[in-house]
DNA sequence: TAAAATAACTTAAACGTTTACAGTGTTGTT
DNA sequence: AACAACACTGTAAACGTTTAAGTTATTTTA
């Protein structure tokens, strides 16, 4: 597996392996003629430039770390793969870390990335980061975070108007004619909950609704979630025409607790999520929900984070890019 | 973000360089004392190895290559997340790469890949690959597949025993009663699924039943794709009480359709998958299945990959995992 | 036609580590 | 007391590139 290098094309060739590497890179000071010739010759020998030697002398890697809690969430896997092909389009290469929802791990893994020399970080935080922590990292490498978690912070953000989100669903109960909606599986660890929970709270205000609010205190939004809070809720009185849950997965744990409690949904109770992740539109699923537009978040994530590789002075980027109601058939109408 | 070296760290504790890449690197040769001493110094100044430099000396990168053909489903992202933990946790990252079910571009990143100079390769190949095209790739680096698509050439892969699952899935609707069994979503550019659909043809014959096999022309096995056989199959008369899909994501595919054309599953019609998704599970899908044992394939691969990156001389090796039967509700028996 | 500019190439230093080898001082052995 | 053995540390080369600076030959300019 010892590979040919700019050496023993030099060698070959009989010139100087400062010109090789003029011919593979595509220097201008190089003739027409040498540069065929030993391109050819490249091909011939199957030379394949060694990239960490050049990204030694170069200075940076084109490598993106890119940090998710989870690869089992729908959302976070096709984000992933939207990052990955976009930014190989753009010559970068990704390492991926699975932060497995643990904060200490989340930072860990920074740390790996950073001494892997990663030219910048994507990272979906697991929730709201303290600061000092974080700051530490990120001033060392250009990071953009996808979520509104780091609203506060003078980071690099890219989010789906969590705000704005929450306020459409419930306003579309509303309009439905829903008077009591439960908002299912609030999380207090993670600035994008708060920020959904915000805008259910603000138009209930609005609409002069009560608000009701059933929190989570587990750190992920799971389906297994979803099932253990819904399965107690279900067992307990309870008088909400609409459950909107703050994440599609849960949704889908609430909806399997609904079938074992033999709740029909939208019969007997409504049902909407948010995130809008492929499975729910199946017609099992069939579930109305919110829109994150994934493809633009990771287009613009790795955007952004270029950017700021190739002008680390640049003032920090925040793009909150608009939410839409994605109308299935979780949600039915009442008559009051 | 101009890092501190190991010169650097010289300089100030008064040593040579070289004391400080001994006393970070764990070298026994440096007394207790100096080590102790560089390290806390090390601390202070924020100084972070560059993995890019020792990577030069050392010939190896702890990087691993991961080609998948996608992320979007749910059995290839679980995979990558397992395969991603258990080789970071061995001291191993990794560089995932999506060949978009395209054969042309996954031999691209291969060469990608090996240009990057990862230690080694894990590959999810998008179906049967010609073996001159791949052998020049995998003769440049230790590989590993996870697939049985690589049988009959000397490469190291793992595998659940695809043959004996669909014998087992087979066998299970035979037990149910089911004599007219559509065998559904058959590849022929996988040797993964020429072993399935050989598993089922050998019960057949064993059972003494006629096979019936749906054939799909499309190089994926998405939802999608099962959509659209399905709802074709089901819009001209058919005879068979079952059908078995060659993947879960289908008959996933086969149930949306059979929905939309007001079919029943179980009542009018049975249906079975394989892999064992964990969408699989949900109430509304509640398909009954044949296993991967994802994990195990995870860690298998990783270890296998790692033995053959230390011992490159070495047998290649191929783990055939068992499969197992997933009952769940979507079959039910049949009085004959 | 001589000087200046240009083109094409070579030389050598640099990137940040690791490690074989050499050097120094201390301890142990006889 | 002399020498070997040992523990520790320093020196310098190496890994495979890129690129600034230097060299030579050729072309352009006045």
């Amino acid at each position: 597996m010892a590979s040919v290098t700019l050496k023993d094309v030099a060698k070959v060739a009989g010139v100087s392996y400062a010109t090789v590497s003029r011919a593979v890179s595509g220097s201008p000071e190089i003739s027409e003629d040498t540069r065929r010739r030993i391109l050819k010759l490249c091909k011939e020998m199957g030379y394949t430039p060694n990239s960490i030697a050049r990204s030694m002398v170069k200075r940076c890697t084109n490598i993106l770390g890119l940090i998710v809690p989870s690869l089992n969430n729908p959302f976070m896997s096709e984000l992933t793969a939207d990052l990955e092909i976009y930014a190989r389009n753009r010559g970068y290469n990704l390492m991926v870390c699975n932060s497995s929802y643990d904060h200490d791990l989340e930072l860990e893994v920074f740390s790996l990335l950073i001494g892997r020399q990663v030219d910048g970080v994507i990272m979906i935080p697991v929730g709201h980061e303290p600061y000092e922590s974080l700051s530490a990292l990120t001033g060392q490498v250009p990071t953009v975070f996808i979520s509104e978690n780091m609203q506060n912070y003078p980071e690099n953000y890219v989010s789906v108007d969590n705000y704005r989100g929450m306020q459409i669903a419930t306003e579309y109960l509303y309009s439905l004619g829903h008077r009591e909606i439960l908002y299912f599986g609030a999380r207090s660890d993670s600035k994008t909950h708060e920020l959904r929970l915000d805008g259910y709270l603000s138009s209930c205000k609005k609409l002069g609704l009560e608000p009701h609010v059933l929190r989570s205190s587990y750190s992920r939004s799971s389906r297994e979630v979803g099932y253990t809070l819904a399965s107690d809720y279900f067992s307990r009185p309870h008088s909400e025409t609409a459950i909107l849950c703050a994440a599609d997965m849960l949704a889908i744990g609430v909806k399997q607790a609904a079938y074992e409690a033999g709740i029909r949904i939208p019969k007997d109770i409504s049902l909407m999520g948010f995130d809008n992740i492929s499975f729910s539109a199946l017609p099992e699923i069939d579930l109305t929900t919110i829109n994150q537009p994934t493809q633009q978040m990771a287009t613009s994530a790795v955007d952004m984070l270029l950017d700021h590789i190739r002008n680390p002075e640049a003032a920090h980027g925040q793009l909150i890019l608009p939410p839409a109601l994605i109308e299935r058939r979780s949600c039915r109408p009442i008559k009051s």
